[in-house]
DNA sequence: CGGCTATTATACCGATCGGTATAGTTCCTG
DNA sequence: CAGGAACTATACCGATCGGTATAATAGCCG
């Protein structure tokens, strides 16, 4: 058992670095010091050791923005609780967002892109439902639930790339500056 | 020198469908019709063919993005104009534009991602330079030019990567909303 | 102990990887 | 026409690709 976890790690580590296609599947046995029948035994291919690379964080990842994304009537709040959940789970699981990022915007007949886009899709799909509540009581947001969804987790994704490379922290200042510009623009 | 045009179609074509590194150079060489030595005397590497076939898109792209970004005191027009300009170039040129997100995207350590980060850097640059003019008349924006630039290109993008899975259409009705929600946010 | 399943290594598969040595062809210039 | 530069094909390089057949080992259950 530790040794799926140790491949599970290696090659998290290894595609988050180089990019799926760019990595062997030797680079990563050798990196977990193992041997390719092992890899194998576990996952059966290269891809089905991405999709249990991907999935256990991004069902996490997901339950998380869940959570934070019930709407209870206050969208500034939500929105804050949103931020803070994608903020915190991009800080500690930066290898994993890293990867996350990159096969969400690779080419759609990618092997990594089929991985993750549904996956990606439900936390779409979270924020879409937030804001399609949120119109009851901002009327005037109404028919651009799925437009504020895909660019609030846009911004979001922005930042913590940014901060990815080293060009900011995903602080609290940061949460509050974002979820301030993304309600009220840039002038205030 | 059709040749050498042939070869630069075909590998944005494949490289944008399927990736840079899960493209193969015999495949690049068959769908333009020639060989390998062909494309070695024109490129020199693969790497050689990818930086040809982004840089002349990305020199345009990038002097659009200028000619719109020239500051004039009237911002909510110049970001309009700025946004009109990725729009319609993403539009054009939807197989150049799709292939540099994946690789703005892509890991740092990636070939496709050192290639195009200097050109991508640019952009951004263009963009904070605009805000940082702009601070004079809004002073309240004042240490955020960073942030912006980089929240309002990943907005387009974002828009842009919509549209490219068809989710949307880049015309001037989405012009319009983009500026003004970066403006002023979601709830006007 | 016997037998069973899970796990792992050795050694190998055909195919493809990026890249090149050699030579032929074409075409322009003197 | 001679000669050189530009271009292109045949055939090949070692390395690596994802994946596997075979078998040895290990631990568990009876």
């Amino acid at each position: 058992m530790d040794t799926r976890v140790a491949l599970l790690s290696c090659a998290l580590q290894l595609f988050a670095a180089r990019g799926y296609d760019a990595v062997g599947v030797q680079e990563i046995v050798d990196a977990a010091g193992i041997t390719k029948p092992t890899l194998y035994h576990y996952f059966g291919s290269k891809r089905g050791l991405l999709e249990a690379v991907l999935t256990p964080p991004f069902t996490q990842f997901n339950q998380q923005v869940q959570a934070a994304a019930v709407y209870s009537g206050d969208l500034p709040l939500t929105l804050k609780r949103v931020a803070e959940a994608v903020f915190t789970f991009a800080r500690e699981n930066p290898g994993f967002y890293r990867l996350q990022l990159a096969l969400w915007f690779a080419p759609r007949d990618s092997e990594g892109f089929q991985v993750v886009s549904s996956l990606n899709r439900q936390a779409h799909d979270i924020l879409e439902a937030l804001f399609a509540q949120a119109v009851q009581q901002h009327g005037n947001m109404r028919g651009r639930q799925r437009a504020y969804a895909a660019t609030f987790l846009g911004m979001l994704n922005t930042y913590a790339a940014m901060a990815l490379n080293g060009y900011t922290q995903l602080d609290a200042a940061l949460v509050e500056q974002a979820v301030h510009q993304f309600q009220h623009g840039i002038y205030s």
